[in-house]
RNA sequence: GCACCUGUAGCUCAGCUGGAUAGAGCGCUGCCCUCCGAAGGCAGAGGCCAGAGGUUCGAAUCCUCUCAGGUGCGCCA
């Protein structure tokens, strides 16, 4: 089977042999329907084909009887046979059985089998995109984290979580747009003028006053320096409103400068960086509240202090409010202060007014777990500003905890009181990193053991994925040096037939699950599962790869068969070509070999 | 008090818009290296899916309630 489609411009979702066969059983159905044999009237919606639990119940099962017998009003197994016997008709199903409850299981030709392998080596790691984004234009907004240090863990998850979600929607047919929001606007800039303004006086051979509630990290040190450089004593003994604003611009600057050089590190890189800041005197902060007052949805009121936890100072005040409880939120939120200013609410609106008046088909926001509060409200503002045509996902990332040398690892160097991206990256490397981060998913808390991770064993994820990975280069390698033609174009032209064993059918059945995966993950908003497949997929090539050492007609290397080394070769090269796939959607690369 | 998240094997965790006998790693028991890398593999033991109701052909999954842990709850972002 060669494609004749060029990689990567697939208008529809037919890669994925799933959809392929559901759409076979639903033309069964409806010639049924044609026949008498089923109602006219039935959705089919809920009929699926997925991989059976069990391997030995067959490739494929599909509940279409099951969930007909009802509004048909038939007997599920009645259902279940007629359609096996349509579906055996098509040369693509090599039995179909009806089991359990209603059942249908379905054997499918080795030749589709072999298609697959064929199509994986001819479209390389496209194989697995899909169209089900439609190109429709995705905002993915993530790490947001404020311009006052560098990154942390926790950002470090985020950071992974949402390049890999995009990475992912892309591979899915979306067009994806990465943003980070930088909260230049608030107080904690201030702070962080004033904290960057004692560094400099300390440049300037003064003692550094590093108050309560000032940012102590040796990273602002650097910044002190650069200040004197450019404003040399200058700035000595003046007073805070002669400073600050300058201070602030040039301290938040530096900031981004080294939160991009932190991101970089790491692999990411934002397609844009919004600044919070260019919301303030712009008027792009009324014009969001002037849209939601046109709905009616901004009022003067007093709020009701939270039941069972009132706090020491409630007074009952009256607020600018957003009713943001015709959204879907529990209490309406304050966007102004009582001194007449925005609270931190208001700009987040402008700037997701702003995303919704981009044209964006779906936002998603990954915040950290703390902002768990946060979510219905903006929920219900984005709902309110698109007319309920956006959707938001919020998707929260819980705690890292790390660990070294079987203790919690928390001090570091570089910020003094947190551990900063580069504390791990540069112990384990960005491919690592990614990859821990990945293995759980975005809601649970996540261990991450800077001993364990480096381990070159099973219970190491990374390691057991890049091995299989290795291992195929190995054979491939081998093959060469034994004379054995093993690029692509000639495997995606072997003779299949030979692929034949369980252990060989088992690693090729999980790899036509890979596109089906793909979507599920990409609708779920879920690139951990594309972490726990390959994981999955490794350990079926590397029982395969150990039969070898029972069954020699299991090695994928032929001593003196080049034809039957290049069809087992397909199989291991179609492998790694997966794995490459899923490790690029992580920003992962492929390791060549293991030292 | 309310909202959100979590509760699955001794431990750490997967589990597909509801599918068949609930899976993996670690740990435990027993096997497999003259053989493409044993940094691996095979087999076994181990479960009231926190608990109780409900929805239906069918529930770890959806709904309600209870219990336990985490996070958050108007002038901090």
């Amino acid at each position: 089977m060669v494609r004749d489609k060029p990689p990567g411009k697939h208008e529809d979702t037919e890669m994925n042999l799933f959809s392929e066969i559901r759409g076979l059983v639903l033309d069964a159905l409806q010639q049924m329907q044609s026949e008498g044999a089923l109602p006219e009237d039935l959705n089919f919606d809920n009929v699926t084909v997925e991989p059976p639990r069990d391997p030995a119940h067959g490739d494929m099962a599909t509940n279409a009887a099951m969930v007909l017998a009802k509004p048909a009003n038939l007997k599920p197994r009645d259902i279940a046979e007629a359609l096996a016997g349509k579906l055996a008709a098509d040369d693509r199903i090599t039995s179909a059985e009806v089991a359990g409850p209603g059942f249908l299981n379905l054997r499918l030709a080795p030749s589709v089998w072999q298609g697959i392998l064929s199509a994986i080596l001819s479209e390389g790691t496209d194989y697995g995109r899909s169209g089900m984004g439609q190109r429709q234009r995705v905002n993915v907004e993530y790490v947001s984290a404020n311009p006052t240090g560098p990154l942390h863990v926790g950002h470090t998850r985020g950071a992974v979580f949402g390049d890999a979600l995009a990475s992912l929607l892309d591979y899915a047919g979306y067009d994806v747009t990465r943003e980070y929001y930088i909260n230049d606007g608030g107080a904690q800039v201030d702070v962080l003028a004033r904290s960057a303004y004692e560094r400099y006086r300390e440049a300037n051979g003064l003692s550094p006053e590093i108050a309560e509630g000032l940012y102590p990290g040796d990273y602002l040190i650097p910044i002190g320096e650069a200040l004197k450089e450019k404003y040399g004593a200058t700035l000595l003994d003046r007073p805070e409103e002669e400073w600050l604003s300058e201070v602030r611009e040039f301290a938040t600057e530096r900031m981004m400068d080294l939160i991009r050089e932190d991101l970089a590190q790491l692999g990411v890189t934002m397609d844009v960086f919004f600044s919070e800041k260019s919301l303030y005197g712009t008027g792009r902060i009324e014009a969001a509240l002037a849209a939601l007052d046109d709905k009616g949805l901004i009022y003067e009121g007093v709020l009701e202090p939270p039941k069972g936890k009132t706090p020491e100072d409630w007074e009952p005040r009256e607020q600018t409010l957003f009713k943001s409880t015709e959204h879907g939120d529990d209490v309406d939120r304050p966007v102004k202060k009582s001194d007449g200013s925005w609270t931190y609410f208001a700009p987040d609106i402008a700037y997701h007014y702003d995303k919704v008046s981009r044209g964006y088909d779906a936002l998603i926001d990954v915040f950290g777990a703390d902002h768990g509060g946060y979510v219905k409200r903006m929920k219900a503002a984005v709902s309110a500003l698109s007319d309920g045509k956006v959707p938001l996902d919020i998707k929260l990332t819980q705690l890292v905890k790390l660990w070294k040398n079987g203790e919690p690892f928390k001090m570091s160097k570089r910020a003094g009181n947190f551990v900063t991206l580069r504390d791990v990256v540069d112990q384990v490397g960005p491919d690592v990193t990614r990859f821990v981060m990945l293995t759980r998913k975005n809601d649970a808390p996540l261990d991450f053991d800077f001993d364990k991770v480096l381990e070159q064993s099973r219970e190491n994820p990374v390691f057991y994925v890049q091995y299989a990975h290795a291992r195929v280069m190995s054979v491939l390698r081998r093959a060469a040096e034994a004379g054995i033609d093993a690029d692509e174009a000639t495997l995606a032209a072997a003779d299949l037939s030979k692929i034949d064993h369980e252990a060989e059918l088992a690693v090729a059945r999980k790899l036509t699950e890979w596109p089906r995966l793909v979507e599920i993950a990409a609708r779920t908003h879920e690139p951990h599962r594309v972490a726990f497949y390959l994981y999955e997929l490794a350990g079926d090539f590397h029982a395969l790869w150990n039969r070898g050492n029972d069954e020699t007609s299991l090695r994928f290397l032929q001593d003196g068969d080049a034809a039957t080394s290049q069809s087992k070769m397909a199989l291991a090269r179609a492998v790694a070509v997966v794995i490459s796939a899923g490790l690029g959607i992580l920003g992962v690369t492929p390791a060549q070999e293991m030292r």
